[in-house]
DNA sequence: CGACTCGTACGATAGCTTTCGTAGTACGAG
DNA sequence: CTCGTACTACGAAAGCTATCGTACGAGTCG
């Protein structure tokens, strides 16, 4: 079993708020194919996964690259569980932001909302 | 006066069709603030503009170029009237592919839709 | 034709992106 | 404490992007 439930505090990692996200730096992040899968694995059911659960064809480094990418752009939010980074969408901040942006890009993308 | 209401053939100008359209290229096409503007004054009204109506800070090769990743990309249509090249958003093609896409990074953008 | 306007093509450059490998840190299990 | 797992940080390389200036082509007006 991997861990014991407890929420580690972990390393702080710097989120946007939500006001400061930028739609160029959203549409920035999305537009990359492996940026558009992870999110699009995200909204699929999964609402919060490790980065090793997503099967990129990339390697560690460049996942991590990514991860980044999409976390500072303010697209998900991060947290450690215990050896773990979990991902989740900011799905409810960025409808207020920008809405149904999240949600045409995921449609274009086959997955249902 | 600028030119005499013909409509003069010009040189072809390449555009994908609306099946060839990428999410992956419309979103990299929007992800420029440059781009992002003429998209939105496009938008905003004015259908069809010269690209010497749009008043960029950039040079005249910049726009250039920044006016065919659009096209390109399949966000505009392009053609040639007199020495001006028109410029227009696909957006109904646009709303075929990525249905609410366009009309959510224009409503972000603060544009009436 | 000649001059002028609008836009293109080309070449160059600086900076960013994507990618990787390697080395290292943080955590949990034993 | 030691080991394995999960992930990061750093450095490096290759490629793309945004930008420009200059030189040129296509069309219009006199």
């Amino acid at each position: 079993m991997p861990h014991t439930g407890r929420t580690s505090p972990g390393r702080q990692l710097e989120h946007p708020q939500a006001a400061q996200i930028r739609l160029e730096s959203v549409l920035s992040a999305l537009a990359d194919p492996v940026r558009l899968r992870i999110v699009s694995d995200l909204a699929q059911g999964h609402e919060d996964m490790a980065c090793i659960s997503f099967e990129l064809p990339v390697s560690k480094s460049t996942s991590t690259h990514h991860f980044r990418v999409l976390r500072e752009a303010g697209v998900i939010r991060q947290y450690y569980e215990g050896t773990s980074r979990m991902s989740r969408l900011r799905s409810q901040e960025l409808e207020e932001c920008f809405p149904g942006l999240l949600e045409a890009v995921l449609r274009a993308q086959g997955v249902q909302v």
